[in-house]
DNA sequence: CGGAAGATTTCT
DNA sequence: GAAATCTTCCGA
C-alpha cells in the first residue's frame, strides 16, 4: 500500500522518522527501482536556518513546499546533482524531508549503469547518489508522490513479496538514531538541531561517523 | 546584473 | 584536501 496523503500531512519530524524502513519505488516508465529508506533529515522551514525555506517566497524554488504534504520537492545542487525531498505537513507550512540514503533491493542492475558504478554499497548511500540511481531529475519536481512514477511504500506492501525482495522485522524504537545534520555548518544554532533520523549501524548510510 | 555559495561526489 | 559545475539568491 502506498502512504497515503494523511501520513505526509503530519508534522515534519514525525514523518522523516516514520519514513525510515519504507521503501521508495520509481517507475521510469515501467523501468522499476526500488530502495529501502534508511536515512532522513527533516526541514523545518522558516524556524530552521539550514531549509531552502528559511526566507523564501511561495515564488520561488521552494513553491511545492507550501503544498500540502505528499509532493516531490527536487532540487540541483553544486552544479551537478540532485537532492530528493518529501513535501511534509499541511498547504502553506514549507517543510520537507531530505532522503539522504536508501538500501537498493530492486532493479540494482538498473541502478549500476546509471551509476556506472558496480559496488552495491556505493550506489543509494548519499542524497545525490540515490537520485542517480533512481532517476530522479527536475522532471519530478512537484511530482504528486500519490501517483505511480514516484512513491513510498509500507513494508508490509505485497509488491516485494511478489518480486522476492527479502524482508526486514518491523523496525523498534531503538534501532532508530537521531543525529545532527550534515554539511549544514552555517545555519548557526540550527545547525545542532536533532532532525537527522538514520537506522543504527545500516551499512547503505551517507556518513559512517556520528556528528557529535 | 555580477558574484558567491551551496542539504554533494569523486578523485588525489 | 580540492575540483567539478550551474542554479539561485542577494547585494549593488
Amino acid at each position: 500500500m502506498k502512504l497515503s496523503r494523511s501520513f505526509y500531512t503530519q508534522d515534519t519530524l514525525t514523518v522523516a522518522k516514520a519514513l525510515l524502513g519504507k521503501y521508495l519505488v520509481r517507475n521510469q516508465n515501467g523501468i522499476i527501482t526500488i530502495g529501502r529508506i534508511v536515512e532522513t533529515e527533516a526541514y523545518l522551514g522558516p524556524k530552521d536556518k539550514a531549509a531552502h525555506s528559511y526566507k523564501a517566497s511561495p515564488f520561488g524554488r521552494t513553491n511545492v513546499m507550501y503544498q500540502e504534504g505528499g509532493f516531490a520537492y527536487v532540487y540541483f545542487i553544486y552544479g551537478m546533482h540532485y537532492c530528493f525531498n518529501v513535501v511534509s505537513n499541511q498547504k502553506e507550512i514549507p517543510e520537507a524531508v531530505l532522503i539522504r540514503a536508501l538500501e537498493p533491493v530492486y532493479g540494482i542492475d538498473v541502478m549500476q549503469k546509471r551509476r556506472r558504478q558496480e559496488s552495491i554499497k556505493n550506489l543509494t548511500n548519499g542524497p545525490g547518489k540515490l537520485c542517480q540511481a533512481m532517476d530522479i531529475t527536475k522532471e519530478l519536481y512537484g511530482e504528486d508522490l500519490l501517483k505511480d512514477s514516484l512513491y513510498i511504500i509500507y513494508e508490509t506492501d505485497p509488491l516485494l513479496k511478489t518480486l522476492k525482495i527479502p524482508s526486514y522485522p518491523l523496525l523498534s524504537e531503538e534501532q532508530i538514531l537521531c543525529t545532527k545534520r550534515i554539511n549544514i555548518q552555517y545555519a548557526e544554532e540550527a545547525k545542532d538541531f536533532l532532525y537527522r533520523f538514520i537506522i543504527k549501524d545500516n551499512p547503505h548510510l551517507s556518513v559512517k561517523k556520528i556528528p557529535v
